[in-house]
DNA sequence: TTCGACACATAGCG
DNA sequence: CCGCTATGTGTCGA
């Protein structure tokens, strides 16, 4: 067979997503100054996509083809894990529990574990609660380690990936443009978001702006148009790909190397248009092997599985387990409070999801935790403003957006500035970015560090950018 | 052996 | 049928 259809075999086949009407393509479609439904949703519609709507389905899809839709397919988290200590700023001084939720599209089980080709792209949808939902109550933040709490001006939920046994090894993420090779990429950097349910925050949201971003990635990258961030309870990091594959992928099992996703949540306590990030919870993925590219790979894998192991691509495995079963991972630890690493862009969901479809069998078993799915309830959104945050919002419009978070720590990734070097261009090229921010870093080159985008970059107006705010939603149970 | 870059192929859409 | 977009994948060369 050709080596194609080697592939296939090995891999799920992901068949166009357009198979699915609804996701279609068009998205993104424009791509570019579309605006598409969708994923990354309002708080309205964010909802509503989860459950209901069309556009998004992400990890609802297929129904109609390949999987039911039940089976998703996604590598399963682990519970939370918090740092630092979050508190309502009311006079009993509640606790506050955040829990982020994540669905990780793409991956495929293969000798029960989750896989997925470092070439090709995957999505994380994010989201996160907090409860007990006390809306517009503003919420403090100690640092782990600290003695003092912080009033949290905004929550943002951010991607990372780590080796397992040592999570103090980072793994890059990059992600790109529709364009590919030809537009910039960048890090998955912090994306303010408001609380699902349970919910929130300080509020401040506008409900006019509702406007969603039409692309998943940071504004800056494309040229003005723009549509901002709006009261998003949930965001897609799309078209996200390992910068590199583990070790031993599948060959000889003696040291397969695994890697974990971390679906982090961050609160920014900086009054200022400068964001100070702290990482307050995040969960670790199950074990993941990310496929390289060599034949010899996949070759193993198809024999592999067709000797004794398992088959790569379907089989329902047992992964019951979700997480990882067997074999442990090592315990994350990551920082605390500190700054963060991520840098935050944005990005925006739509697309396409597709579906792999053999893992649906699998799905059942393995999937995910439930979070995800359930549809939520809409709410609206207010628009709120409480005193307590303090001016520093900007509630909406325009401006900008911070930037990104410029942590000294963070520095590294700060990239920021940087600019679409080369790639970009073409179409980037006319990116208006906006003043304030940092462009969005694209490198792509490399990043090594991690640019600190900003969110949005917005040029200019349009409007929408709510970003700043991290609003109560309401939405949805989960 | 793995990866970047380039290029081709395919799907859905118009 | 043609062309475009987005993305999977083949391939070469480093």
């Amino acid at each position: 067979m050709s080596t194609r259809e080697q592939y296939a075999h090995a891999t799920p086949s992901f068949r166009r997503q357009s198979e699915h009407p609804t996701r279609s393509s068009s998205s993104y479609g424009g791509a570019h100054f579309r605006r598409p439904q969708v994923s990354n949703s309002p708080s309205s519609s964010a909802v509503v996509s989860y459950g209901t709507i069309p556009g998004n389905t992400n990890r609802m899809d297929s129904p109609s083809r390949a999987g039911p839709a039940s089976e998703k397919t996604s590598p399963p988290l682990e519970g939370p894990t918090h740092f630092g200590e979050l508190r309502y700023q009311d006079t009993a001084k509640t606790a506050c529990h955040a829990t982020i939720n994540g669905s990780i599209d793409k991956f495929f089980i293969a000798d029960d574990r989750w896989t997925c080709y470092r070439r090709n792209y995957f999505s994380c949808v994010c989201s996160f609660s907090l409860g007990p939902y006390f809306p517009g109550t503003p919420v403090e933040v100690k640092p782990a380690g600290g003695q003092s709490f912080f009033l949290v001006h905004q929550f943002g939920v951010s991607i990372s990936a780590v080796v397992a046994g040592n999570e103090q090894q980072v793994v890059e993420l990059v992600q790109h443009t529709p364009k590919r090779d030809k537009g910039p990429t960048a890090p998955p950097s912090i994306m303010p978001l408001m609380a699902k349910q349970d919910v929130i925050n300080l509020g401040y949201f506008n409900l006019e702006d509702s406007s969603i971003p039409a692309r998943n990635y940071p504004d800056a990258w494309v040229p003005s148009e723009a549509g901002g961030i709006g009261t998003l309870t949930e965001w897609t990091f799309e078209r996200i790909q390992f910068k590199q594959a583990t070790q031993n992928n599948g060959k000889r099992r003696a040291q397969q190397q695994f890697y974990h996703l971390l679906v982090e949540l961050w609160v920014n306590i900086s009054p200022s248009n400068n964001p100070d990030w702290h990482k307050v919870v995040h969960r670790k993925s199950a074990q993941l092997i990310v496929r390289g590219r060599s034949p010899g790979h996949y070759q193993t894998e198809r024999s592999h599985s067709r000797d004794g192991t398992r088959n790569t691509d379907n089989q329902p495995a047992i992964y019951g387990a979700p997480m990882g079963g067997p074999r442990g991972y090592g315990g994350a630890q990551i920082h605390s409070f500190g700054s963060y690493d991520a840098s935050h862009g944005l990005y925006d969901p739509n697309q396409r999801h597709h579906q792999q479809q053999q893992h649906h069998a699998l799905s059942r078993e393995a999937m995910l935790p439930a979070e995800e799915e359930k549809p939520m309830d809409v709410a609206k959104h207010y628009t709120y403003y409480p005193g307590a945050m303090d001016g520093s919002y900007q509630s909406h419009n325009t401006t900008e957006p911070w930037v990104g978070h410029h942590d000294p720590e963070s520095v590294s990734h700060m990239i920021a500035g940087v600019d679409i070097n080369s790639k970009v261009k073409h179409e980037y090229e006319n990116i208006t970015l906006p003043r304030l921010v940092h462009p969005p870093s694209l490198s792509n080159n490399n990043d090594q560090n991690r640019p600190c985008r900003t969110f949005y970059g917005r040029s200019s107006s349009n409007g929408s950018y709510p970003q700043l705010l991290s609003p109560t939603s309401v939405n949805m149970s989960l």
